[in-house]
RNA sequence: GGGCGGUUAGCUCAGCGGAAGAGCGCCUGCCUUACACGCAGGAUGCCGUCAGUUCGAACCUGACACCGCCCACCA
């Protein structure tokens, strides 16, 4: 069999990814018999391209998916794509406004049936994306947020949230982005601190008398002035409450009212209130009845009402010439540096306008306080622990959500007005006949023609519902009944409230259990020093890029092994490199196994037959697959990677793969070379198996170049431990360091590694002489590049011998005949003397001291007098070599 | 203003009560027939500061100092 020395993931990702598809591979099957293990993907933009973050998600999920899939769980991983209103709609408004349209002329109806072009074009290229990574998502379930039966589900949820009273709509202040020209919610809203000023302006007394000084941040707004508030406890204003003042340049008298809101020690104790312009003005002018005159409007221009000098400005022109009329009538008093936080649009990050407007709202405590219980009493775990803190936090200050859009793609409202009755759904509806599942063709009420709301619902009122909605409800179909409640949700906590509260408030509240049992969330990646990766910054890193450049594999590899719970990921491509050599390590690994075992799986020996080095393997093996086991279940992927790894390069290639050569040599008895073919194969195996979700495409690759297979790895059974017990793990280790040794003493001595020297081993104790019984010395000679091992229990006889002390060994290796010199040796033998004296003195103080032997628990005693024991003979070995060197 | 993280080798990070670790980088040798995407050897750390708890602290507790993130309607 043909071989390449150097792995190809180009070769074979296609290949083999047509193949497990067309095989039906990751299907789920609801009549299997099999428990279900379901996680419903995080529905990436149906508009967007692949990033870094679909590459974590993906890598980890699919990970999760193919180790239960092995280990006979019916794994379902539903796959499907989000209209992510805003963001596809400003992505295809630029589009077509590159071809000189815009959306407006174009229409309602014709510019939807555009984004819906695109989505047809387009919609699928990202989920052609995660297949290249290798996700093994069940494609025939793919879902699209504004499919048929999700948006139904959408139009159900909307329904009868509302029939419970739990949807409302009303006038009131929400922020608002001028740009988008749309209502946010209040997640949507990104703070971010500003250097701004504070600027003190004058309002001259009705009476002509000084009047009161306020600060602001936003002059413009004082247009809109209809109040100034004062604390009432403040004895600064005492005579002033219940007078008014005069606005400046507007001429209007407004009240000074007494409001506890007002901090006494902030700025001049008094504040303008512009009821129209400002959440907490909004309210307080609720509380003292002021009247609300808004002088911003919609578009981020002043109105007219602003007046003749000022409307039609933009906010922040409007700002500066006001800062100018002030300043000319002297009434501009102080200027502040003042920091504070500045909300911009998620999207678009214009600074958010508080404006008010009629809007449609959910109730959120109703919903939350179930959330948060389902959290607290732990029938959802949220690893890692701390977002679980984050989370009830969160759940109990929690707000009613805006969840309407002014928009026009997404799920559009389904409530109507009358023209002839008047009635309106949310304000006077009060049979609540206005909101339905079907359109309504006539009002309920009067007969008369109705008109249906323009506004679409917030794209994550839909997400909310993905769990359940992907698996059919509200019909109870096989699916849900099987699927439901899913079992991992595995997302980034970036989303933590957007979509993963909600969907467990939404789930508790449609379907009246949990979503998902466990909620795992991976730190964000970043750039390979840390920075978040940005367009401006030029540092994002493109995943497809990555998979040509080192294979899905590798990549693959590098986002589990970095991805450890509650930190972020620094991604360095660097770091790829050195796993692309590992995957291209172990494909050399299977390549020299399956050299050896030709085309017909070696048969198992019988035990007598396993060396000791191949009992250890087998062992190290088990202890990998029990390790990976347990931290995969708690989701610590850079463990279980990182004990993969580990495994199958430092303990099989560089240990197991190289004793096996001399049990594979022809001069090796039959059955020694029977039972190392064996062993190689077994553990090629069962690293296969172990690594398949994490490098999916080269174990299968390796696999189906193994004799006797007949279907693919992705479906083969997990590796679980066996549970051997027997340990050889002393022996080994000591054997590993009296090999060890010998190479730094050669080294050391610059002594041709090429150079084929004689070895004289004295063991130490029995159990040591035991240990190099049988193949052991051939094996230790390959492992150091020896020639000849003699051992026996005394040194070797005539000079030119360099001598060396292993925990369990002394050696002599042979100088060459030219260089019979071991002048060098006895400085090097003081030195490791030093460092063992050391050693030795640090135990045995700490032995010393009674209160530690008595204390400390015995295993711990019995350690560190091992521990001693070691030195102490090293000590006393290096000593006496010394001794006879210099005599 | 609240809350949450972080501070360990040059870099990115594990370890979270019992001998300071990994990967990359660095230095020395090696094309040893699975692999130079390789092999062998090596150097490198007041584990942020101070005080406590403990037989024992990088790990627990409390203060402090820097970094970072999230939430928040003080103009």
């Amino acid at each position: 069999m043909e071989i390449p020395k150097q792995f190809d993931p180009k070769e074979c990702e296609e290949r083999i990814y047509a193949r497990w598809e067309r095989e039906g591979r990751f299907q789920a099957d609801p009549d299997s018999g099999k428990p279900p293990y379901v996680i419903v993907i995080p529905p990436p933009n149906v508009t967007g391209a692949l990033h870094t973050g679909h590459a974590m998600f993906v890598t980890l999920q699919d990970i999760l998916v193919r180790w239960k899939r092995m280990q006979g769980f019916d794994a379902l991983w539903l796959p499907g794509t989000d209209h992510a209103g805003i963001a596809t709609q400003m992505v295809v408004s630029k589009e077509i406004e590159k071809r000189g349209m815009n959306r407006l002329d174009l229409g309602r109806d014709a510019f939807v049936e555009k984004i819906w072009e695109w989505r047809r074009e387009k919609g699928d290229t990202i989920l052609l994306q995660l297949r290249r990574l290798g996700a093994s998502c069940d494609w025939s379930r793919t879902r699209f947020t504004l499919d048929a039966d999700l948006s139904r589900a959408v139009r159900k949820a909307f329904v009868d949230l509302y029939a419970e009273g739990l949807i409302y709509r009303g006038e009131y202040m929400v922020n608002w982005c001028p740009k988008c020209g749309t209502a946010l919610s209040d997640l949507e809203v990104e703070h971010a601190d500003t250097r701004g000023k504070l600027w003190h302006i004058r309002y001259p007394a009705s009476d002509g008398g000084e009047g009161v000084v306020v600060a602001t941040t936003r002059p413009e707004t004082m247009l809109g002035d209809t109040g100034v508030a004062v604390h009432p406890d403040d004895p600064r204003y005492e005579t002033l409450v219940g007078q008014t003042v005069v606005l400046p340049l507007v001429g209007r008298r407004i009240p000074v009212v007494a409001d506890a809101m007002v901090d006494r020690a902030f700025g001049t104790g008094a504040v303008k209130i512009t009821p129209s312009h400002d959440p907490n003005d909004f309210e307080a002018g609720r509380r003292h009845g002021l009247e609300r005159v808004a002088v911003i409007g919609l578009d981020g221009r002043m109105t007219r009402v602003a007046g003749e000098e000022f409307a039609g400005l933009d906010r922040y022109a409007a700002r500066k010439a006001v800062l100018a009329r002030l300043e000319a009538e002297g009434l501009l008093v102080k200027v502040d540096v003042h920091a504070h936080a500045v909300g911009h649009c998620q999207r678009c990050d214009t600074v958010v306008e508080p404006a008010v407007s009629t809007q449609w709202f959910l109730k959120i405590e109703p919903l939350a306080g179930p959330a948060r219980r389902a959290v607290e009493e732990g029938e959802i775990r949220i690893i890692p622990d701390h977002w679980r803190k984050v989370y009830l936090n969160w759940m109990s200050e929690i707000h009613d959500w805006c969840i309407s859009r002014q928009l026009w793609w997404g799920h559009r409202i389904p409530a109507f007005s009358c023209g002839s009755c008047g009635k309106s759904a949310g304000v006077d509806d009060p049979e609540r006949r206005l909101v339905s599942m079907d359109d309504l063709k006539a009002c309920p009420y009067c007969g008369g023609a109705v008109r249906q709301d323009p506004d679409v619902l917030d794209t994550w009122f839909s997400s909310q519902l993905w769990p359940f909605s992907t698996l059919g409800w509200p019909d109870r179909s096989r699916d849900l009944e099987k699927y439901y409640p899913t079992t991992v949700m595995e997302t980034g906590y970036d989303i933590l409230f957007f979509w993963v509260a909600r969907m467990i408030m939404a789930g508790l509240k449609f379907t009246g259990r949990p979503p998902f049992r466990d909620v795992f969330l991976h730190g964000l990646v970043r750039d390979a020093r840390g920075r978040k990766m940005s367009k401006t910054l030029g540092n994002v890193i493109d995943p497809l890029e990555l998979i040509d450049a080192y294979g899905a594999d590798a990549v693959r590899f590098t986002l589990a092994i970095l991805c450890v719970p509650g930190t972020d990921v620094a991604l360095d491509p660097k770091r790829m490199e050195g796993y692309r050599a590992f995957a291209n390590k172990l494909w050399n690994a299977g390549r020299y196994v399956l050299i050896q075992t030709g085309d017909a799986a070696p048969a198992g020996p019988a035990e007598e037959n396993l060396s000791l080095w191949d009992r250890w393997i087998l062992e190290e093996l088990d202890r990998t697959a029990a390790q990976v086991e347990a931290s995969l279940a708690e989701f610590r992927f850079y463990e279980a990677a990182d004990a993969l790894y580990h495994f199958v390069w430092h303990r099989y290639c560089d240990w197991y793969v190289e004793v096996s050569k001399v049990g594979l040599s022809p001069s090796a008895p039959q059955a020694r070379r029977e039972a190392t073919r064996h062993v190689l194969f077994r553990v090629l195996d069962g690293v296969l198996r172990l690594l398949h979700p994490f490098m999916p495409f080269l174990t299968e690759a390796l696999w189906e170049k193994m004799p006797g297979r007949t279907s693919p790895l992705v479906s083969a059974e997990y590796l679980r431990p066996s549970g051997r017990t027997a340990s050889n793990g002393e022996a080994v280790e000591a054997l590993m360091d009296l090999v060890t040794q010998i190479r730094t003493v050669r080294t050391e001595q610059g002594l041709p590694p090429g150079q084929s020297l004689a070895l004289h081993i004295v063991p130490l104790d029995p159990s040591a002489a035991r240990w190099l019984e049988g193949s052991a010395r051939a094996e230790v000679a390959a492992l150091a590049r020896l020639g000849e091992v003699g051992v026996s229990g005394d040194s070797p006889e005539g000079d030119g011998w360099l001598p060396g002390v292993a925990l369990r060994y002394r050696f002599y290796l042979e100088l060459p005949a030219a260089q019979k010199d071991t002048a060098g040796e006895g400085e090097r033998l003081r030195a490791e003397l030093k460092k063992a004296s050391a050693e030795r003195d640090k135990f045995a103080a700490k032995l010393g001291n009674p209160a530690f032997v008595e204390k400390a628990p015995p295993e711990v005693v019995a350690k560190n007098r091992a521990i001693l024991e070691d030195y102490e003979r090293k000590v006393r070995e290096t000593e006496a070599l010394l001794a006879r060197l210099e005599d």
